[in-house]
RNA sequence: GGACGAUUAGCUCAAUUGGCAGAGCGACUGAUUUACACUCAGUAGGUUGCAGGUUCGAGUCCUGCAUCGUCCACCA
């Protein structure tokens, strides 16, 4: 340590140490294949010390075998958040541990695309511009959006880089590659194919800001309080929170066992006056009616409600659309059309009360709306012709393989969670009518519905073309109908769905036959329906096998004060910062210690702080021990001690029996995936033990023997006492930053470079994890 | 309405699965200039949310309750 600074700045070494990372070449598990076992074993003066106690054993169980994790693709689309930096943090702890255990480690980056999220953040970007997506060519939004994306990509890489994460940059994907479109499309070719994917005119969720729909995963319930209408509607009176889309309502729907209404009966016909004049009403009897809710009769709109839409479904009622997709009325609504409905509502209450048909209005009423989980407007349920999959198929093999823990969650209660889900699970409107996406590859006939897959061609990053999605088919088929393509994209969870077995099938020949399945997934709980679930049931559709056999979820970070971070609130801590101020290894401690999967965590800076003080403790240790190592004058000046034995006092051996329990109970907490515990053990070890025991005792042996009386026995029998220290203090300091470098990869690597070891490894990184 | 968590020191959380309740931060007292003031030695701080039960033994398992949180659900 030549500069022997009295502080460890962060700064001077990381971004030096990744590169060296880097040119090392064993981010790729291809330089891995147990070269970092087979090379000459790391040994401290291993010519001339048989220590029994630090035999170097191979496992041969484990050498080269493979290890696989495929990192959850970060949103290209912004920067790099604390969520992020826990993933990078706790999955770089994984492969680094098992990297060095002699795993051929596969850690695989990639990048999404993120279809309406990005969208969403590129229109916020255009507003702000006084821009509107609106006024654009599809193709010139794409292609700005492209440009932002390949941007943030970028950004976001080097922002990787920088939590000193160790994957393997020659295999990183991106959703929108065009190998990996290819897997998507052959993907969704085969669903249709097997009668899984149809498209189908069904009830979805419309947001109107947004102009795309939304599966019920991407829409969020908030309860609030409404004014309920209790409406005349003939004979009937009926309770409606929402008056402005009763215009086309024509069925009233009773109780089949409702005693009040037993004299109406099904299909019967009514002559009634409502908000624009005399109507016909039908009555219609339904299992569905709640004869506690309001009146227990109500009228339906089904173009504008689920439940509504359902029972329409049911007794085959017409369905007529009273809303447009910008949530103004249509020509239906008489002189109230082309209103807004919130507009509206006021309005048509004002007519009904003239017309006397208001019974009363309960001004307390209080109920769950859906609202889109990006811009919180509300949502507007809509009929839509949309490409959907069906999901209980593909569900069912998945809840079986979870019955028979064939996949592992971490924490357990997620397994659970995930079952609830899987029963219950509705089909998944694949598209989305926003132009940041994969296209659908399809066409479909306007007039019988007849639907088309094409494959053909891929448009990929690279692309500047959105036209032409596979050959021209103008006329149908079955039925002489035009063939409309399509112009929706899909979910990016279709994509990103896909995940593990698509950038295997994409990468280097006998990638897929070599890492997949994977080992671990490690991604948010927040998102174990959205993406974990949908990768299992895709995966096992298209390889038959489950794409992972654990699933690691950990929680949110909060700010100190354990709120959620966002930006209107202001406590945002960005990740980089900290870097910046305490250094990365300090930052990635913070985020694992103290931090049990499944559970959120509080990220105080001040615990960082503590980390910072920590990685200068490990700093300050070292220059101890270096400065303290044999220098050419100690070995030089008794001749006796060459060629000699160490010979450790029962102290010593004692202290190196406790270094040997400390690897045991690590490796142990390591394989149970408590990293939590772990780092918090061997931090506790390194200060408390080795720094403030061992060393402390250790500096008596270590002083100047020059003031040591005696004759030259005595002072061969201290230097023999300072070299068993001196030895004893590289030992458990070496073995020490092996511990440590899971965790703090940085400094122990730049520390590493500088120990006088024998037969040393390139890299910290490819060293054995000690046994 | 259902499900799943959580409740332990002032704060943030552990407790390696039933075996002596512990860390970090903060507070307080003191020390010290040859690895480190980004230091060291020490102190205080607990009826583990409440009430029962099982057990030689319960923070941990069971039952009930309370509070907080999250997710799911089509009551107009």
């Amino acid at each position: 340590m030549e500069e022997s600074s009295k502080a460890y700045d962060a700064k001077q070494v990381e971004d030096k140490i990744y590169k060296l990372w880097e040119d090392s070449g064993f981010f790729s598990p291809d330089n891995l294949s147990g070269t970092q076992i087979n090379a000459d074993k790391t040994r401290i003066n291993a010519d001339r010390i048989r220590d029994n106690q630090r035999r170097i054993r191979v496992n041969p169980r484990v050498n080269g075998k493979p290890f696989t994790i495929i990192m959850p693709p970060a949103n290209a689309n912004g920067n790099l958040h604390a969520g992020h930096a826990l993933v990078m943090t706790i999955e770089d702890i994984m492969v680094r541990y098992k990297r060095m255990q002699g795993f051929k480690a596969l850690w695989l980056p990639g990048l999404d695309h993120a279809g309406f999220e990005t969208q969403v953040v590129y229109e916020k970007k255009l507003e702000k511009e006084g821009r509107s997506r609106f006024k654009m060519e599809p193709q010139e939004l794409y292609q700005e959006i492209l440009q932002f994306t390949l941007e943030n990509k970028k950004n976001i890489e080097g922002q990787i880089k920088k939590m000193g994460a160790s994957c393997d940059w020659s295999r990183e994907k991106f959703t929108l590659d065009q190998d990996i479109v290819k897997i998507v499309y052959e993907t969704f070719e085969k669903l249709h194919n097997d009668g899984l994917v149809y498209r189908g005119r069904k009830i979805i969720n419309w947001c109107t800001k947004h102009q795309t729909s939304l599966s019920d995963l991407e829409t969020i319930d908030s309860e609030q309080t409404d004014k309920l209408y209790y409406l005349k509607y003939g004979p009937f009176t009926i309770a409606t929170a929402r008056p402005e889309t009763k215009f086309g309502d024509k069925y009233v729907v009773i109780h089949p066992k409702d005693p009040r209404y037993a004299n109406y009966k099904e299909g019967q016909k009514l002559a009634l006056e409502w908000i624009n004049g005399p109507i016909e009403a039908t009555v219609i009897k339904d299992e569905a009616i709640d004869m506690e809710f309001g009146t227990g009769v109500m009228t339906i709109t089904p173009w504008h409600d689920a439940v509504d839409f359902s029972i329409a479904q049911k007794h085959d009622l017409d369905k007529e659309q009273i809303i447009d997709f910008y949530g103004k009325l249509l020509p239906i609504a008489g002189e109230f059309s082309d209103m807004k409905i919130g507009e509206a509502r006021a309005k048509i209450i004002e007519k009904l009360q003239a017309k006397g048909l208001v019974e009363k209005i309960d001004q307390q009423y209080k109920h769950v709306v859906k609202k889109c989980y990006k811009c919180e407007t509300l949502i507007e349920p809509q009929i839509k012709d949309q490409w959907f999959l069906k999901m209980a198929p593909l569900a069912k093999p998945i809840i079986e393989l979870i019955e028979k823990n064939k996949v592992t969650f971490i924490p357990e209660h997620y397994k659970k969670i995930s079952l609830h889900w899987l029963r219950n699970i509705v089909d998944w409107p694949l598209s989305r009518q926003i132009v940041w996406g994969i296209p659908i590859p399809a066409k479909s006939c306007e007039k019988c519905g007849y639907t088309l897959v094409e494959t053909e061609v891929i448009r990929g990053p690279t692309s500047d073309s959105l036209s032409d999605v596979g050959p021209r088919m103008a006329v149908c088929d079955r039925c002489g109908g035009t063939m409309k393509k399509e112009t929706d994209t899909f979910d990016t969870w279709f994509s990103s769905g896909q995940w593990p077995f698509a950038t295997l099938k994409a990468g280097k020949k006998d990638d897929f036959k070599t890492f997949y399945p994977t080992d671990v997934m490690e991604t948010a709980g927040e998102i174990i329906f959205f993406w974990v679930a949908r990768m299992l049931m895709l995966g096992n559709y298209i390889t038959k096998k489950i794409p992972f056999t654990t699933v690691y979820l950990h929680g949110l970070v909060l700010d100190a004060k354990g709120q959620k971070m966002s930006k209107s609130k202001g406590n945002v801590i960005n990740p980089l910062d900290i870097t910046e101020k305490y250094g990365t290894d300090a930052l990635r401690l913070g985020l694992v210690i103290g931090n049990t999967p499944g559970t959120s965590l509080a990220l105080d800076e001040n615990k960082i702080k503590g980390y910072k003080h920590f990685a200068n403790k490990i700093w300050n240790a070292t220059r101890f021990v270096l400065l303290n190592q044999p220098t050419r004058i100690d070995a030089d000046s008794n001749a006796d001690l060459r060629g000699s034995k160490i010979v450790l006092s029962a102290r010593q051996k004692k202290h190196l029996q406790e270094l040997k329990k400390l690897i045991k109970e690590t490796t142990k907490l390591m394989d149970n995936y408590k990293f939590y515990i772990a780092a918090e053990k061997i931090y506790h070890y390194f200060w408390h033990t080795f720094c403030d025991t061992i060393i402390e005792e250790s500096k008596s042996a270590l002083a100047d023997s020059t003031e040591s009386r005696g004759n030259s026995r005595g002072i061969t029998q201290k230097l023999k006492e300072r070299q068993a220290t001196q030895y004893m203090l590289l030992e458990i300091l070496s073995t020490s930053l092996k511990l440590l470098h899971p965790f703090m990869p940085f400094i122990t690597e730049e520390i590493y470079q500088q120990l006088p070891l024998k037969n040393k490894k390139e890299c910290l990184m490819i060293e054995e994890w000690p046994t």
